[in-house]
DNA sequence: TGTAGGCTTTAGGCATGCCTCAATCTGACC
DNA sequence: GGTCAGATTGAGGCATGCCTAAAGCCTACA
C-alpha cells in the first residue's frame, strides 16, 4: 500500500471520524472547513488519495473511504487515541488539553513506539473522551449512542463520548463532573438531571458534544 | 526570534553538534554529508538560516552559530535527548534503538510535553549515550574528554560518553558491558582492559565512539 | 422549466526543500 | 606564480501542499 504523509492522513482521518457517529459521506466543502483549508485545496488531495485507491469519488460527489483508505484512517485514528489516553495517563494532561498534541505526535511516532506506549497502558479500549481505540487490526467496537440534543427529554442513559472538538466544553463538562460513564436523565435540549438528583444546565454546544446510550 | 521548520533545526543541530566535542567549525560539505543531502542544497539552506540571524557565515567559508542559532540547536538537542532518554528508561528501548526515533520526535512535540517529560523523568542531566542534557536556558556542563581512539596506551579513564551514531557499535559495546560510567585502561588502538582485568579487543569505529576522562 | 446561488473544479501562483548539472572559487602543490 | 582538484555556489527543475480568482456544475425553488 502506498505510503502516506501527514497531511494526506489528516485528510483521510477526518474522511473516516465523520461517519464514525453519523451516516452522511462527507463532502469537499465540509471536509475543507473541518480541515481549515480552501475547497481547492481538497479537490487537488482527492485527485491524489483517488489514484492512490484511498478514496472513491465521483466528480461533484461525496467522499468515501476504500477499504485500503478506511485501514489508513483507523490506524491514524488509533494513534491519535492512544497518544492522548498516553498523555493523561501518564504526563498529567487533562481531557482539553490532548488534542493539539496528538494531531501533530499522531504522524510521528512509529509502529515501534505505539506498540510500546499501548503495552504500557494495558491495552486500553477507550481515549479519555470515551472514543473507541481501534485494534492494531482497524476493528473498534461500535455502541449504539445518541446525542444528547437529539434524545427525547426523559430519555436517561450513560454518558459513552464527549466530543472533544471544543475544549471549552470539555472544561466545563469537567467541571460538572460529567464524563464518559456518567449517568444522566435529559430535562429537555438544556438541562439534565444528575444522579444525585439535582438539574444541572448545558451550553447548547455541550449538549452537541455529548453522546449517550440509547 | 524566527520560528524554525525541522529541516532547519536539523540544520542547526548538526552544525552545533559538530563543534560539542571538537574545536573546528563545520563545512558546507561535511554537513552535507552528515545531512545526506546535496552541497547544493546546503548552499540554499544556509542562505536562509543567515539571513534569519541563525549563523554567520561569509561565501566559500566554515558555517558558525549565532546566539541565537546556538540557543535554538542546543533546545532542539535538549528535546533530543530527553527524547532518548525517556523511551530508554520508560518504553524499553535499548540505547542502540532511540536515535531514528528521536531524530523525528525532536520536531514534533510542544514544550509543554517536553517540561512534562522532563519532569516525569526527574531531570536528568545525561542522555543513555552520556552526552550531556542542555538545561532549558541552554547551558550545559562540559567535561574534558578525550576520544579512546588519541588517547594514549596506558591511559585509564571513566567512559563520559559514546557517539549514538553506529548502532551497530553500541550493540557490540552493550555485549561487551561497555557504556557511561565504565573504568576502562587503554592498551593499544584496538584494545582495552576491563576492570576485571580482562583485555577486551575493539573495532576501530568502537575506539572512534568512545570518549574518556582525561 | 428556468435560474440564482452554492458547491466544486480548474488555472495559475507561491513557499519549502530537495535534486542535477554547470560555473566559479580556493588553496595546496609543483 | 601557475595549475588543478575539490569545495562551493548558481541555475533550473520537481514534488508537496497550500492559496486566490474564475469558471463550471447542480439543484431547489420560483
Ligand atoms: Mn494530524
Ligand atoms: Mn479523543
Ligand atoms: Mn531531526
Ligand atoms: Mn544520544
Amino acid at each position: 500500500m502506498k505510503p502516506t504523509t501527514p497531511a494526506a492522513e489528516d485528510y483521510l482521518k477526518t474522511i473516516y471520524a465523520h461517519t464514525e457517529w453519523q451516516p452522511d459521506p462527507i463532502t469537499p466543502r465540509v471536509l475543507a472547513t473541518r480541515l481549515g483549508i480552501a475547497p481547492s485545496s481538497v479537490t487537488e488531495m482527492v485527485k491524489k488519495l483517488a489514484a492512490d485507491g484511498f478514496i472513491a469519488h465521483v466528480p461533484y460527489g461525496p467522499l468515501t473511504l476504500t477499504p485500503a483508505g478506511r485501514i489508513r484512517a483507523t490506524a491514524v485514528v488509533r494513534r491519535h487515541r492512544l497518544i492522548e489516553t498516553w498523555l493523561v495517563r501518564e504526563l498529567g494532561y487533562t481531557w482539553d488539553e490532548v488534542h493539539d498534541e496528538a494531531e501533530v505526535l499522531e504522524h510521528a511516532i512509529s509502529d515501534r513506539l505505539l506498540e510500546a506506549i499501548e503495552a504500557h497502558l494495558g491495552h486500553p479500549t477507550a481515549d479519555p473522551h470515551g472514543d473507541p481505540i481501534p485494534a492494531a487490526d482497524g476493528s473498534s467496537e461500535r455502541v449504539p449512542a445518541v446525542l444528547l440534543a437529539d434524545a427525547a427529554p426523559g430519555h436517561a442513559g450513560t454518558v459513552l463520548r464527549v466530543s472533544d472538538r471544543d475544549p471549552a466544553v470539555l472544561r466545563a463538562l469537567a467541571e460538572a463532573g460529567i464524563g464518559p460513564g456518567s449517568r444522566l436523565a435529559v430535562v429537555d435540549a438544556t438541562t439534565v438531571r444528575l444522579p444525585a438528583g439535582e438539574l444541572h444546565p448545558l451550553a447548547a454546544e455541550a449538549a452537541r458534544a455529548i453522546w449517550l446510550t440509547s
